[in-house]
DNA sequence: TCAATATAGTTTGATGTCCAAGTAAATGAA
DNA sequence: TTCATTTACTTGGACATCAAACTATATTGA
């Protein structure tokens, strides 16, 4: 018995244990942050694969439909999603593959490009938004304070 | 002027916008944890990198550590650290490469291999902990309640 | 005992991320 | 105007993750 119960509360008593007392606590902030963040990924990616998008790719194309053109720069895109440009080329390459999305020359700047969703990427991300609302977002398990909770100390975090 | 104040916020306003109220709460909870563990994984990495080691790399040279004889079949690495099998392969590949474990023959199954932590693994995790330590876990810049809080709510989570 | 099934790891292929280097175009100072 | 610098994007390399196929070894049931 007493075997690890969880691999987190685990982890905090062997932090406590080793006498890295002061960071025990930020320890398991981070550790606990990364793992639901890779079951949200898992549900997430669960979600959008019938629709054939990651979730990034449905990040981009959902940014792009709420645009009044449907078109932004890749470099806004990039400090929109937080993503580095080498991630938002690789990602446009693929949508623009799968005809969801299509590079235009940016007629202010030479140097730039601007990725214009598609109508099939309207039609598919819509989809793809339904599908992620129901069986991801509607129900994350968590009551009204518990969310607010969370917003607040998320909110100080980023 | 109201030019996206953050993407978190603006996200939630487009879809209350589209009528997608009963998800926009968990799509600002997943958004958001999304965003703060990437802050944290850029904090994290940054620490480790003049180590050698990736978050991942360094939780299984810590969990070896941790262990009585600094050995487990990949296995229950991969249990413990919830990844699945092939990225065990790959990080133990990374780690032997870099003489932090060794693979050894399970005794109990022939099937198995043990990762083993060397004594220059051991050095290395030991050190890389007091930086990972000092640089990101000992101030994660949160009040003793913000942390009780986290921890009741992304306890429920997981 | 033997065939069917399950388990432990590895390999391969697709995706994604970051970093560093490279190319082309825009900017700015002299 | 001209040349150095900055900016926008692409490329290539290293790493990590997941899924699916494959090998080898265990286990199980008839």
């Amino acid at each position: 018995m007493t075997e690890s119960l969880d691999p987190i509360t685990e982890a905090h008593r062997q932090w406590t244990a080793h006498g890295w007392d002061d960071a025990a606590e930020g320890m398991e902030v981070v550790t606990s942050i990364t793992r639901v963040q890779q079951i949200f990924q898992a549900e997430v990616d669960a979600a959008l694969k019938p629709h054939g998008l990651t979730f990034a790719r449905f990040e981009l194309l959902r940014l792009l439909s709420f645009t009044k053109t449907g078109a932004l720069p890749l470099g806004k895109v990039g400090a929109r999603l937080q993503v580095h440009a080498a991630s938002v080329t690789s990602a446009v390459d693929r949508l623009e593959r799968d005809g969801l999305v299509e590079r235009q020359a940016n007629p202010d700047d030479g140097r730039s490009f601007l990725a214009t969703i598609t109508t099939l990427g309207r039609k598919v991300v819509e989809e793809a938004t339904l599908d992620l609302n129901s069986q991801v977002f509607e129900d994350v398990g968590l009551s009204a304070k518990d969310i607010a909770d969370l917003r607040r100390v998320l909110g100080k975090l980023r």
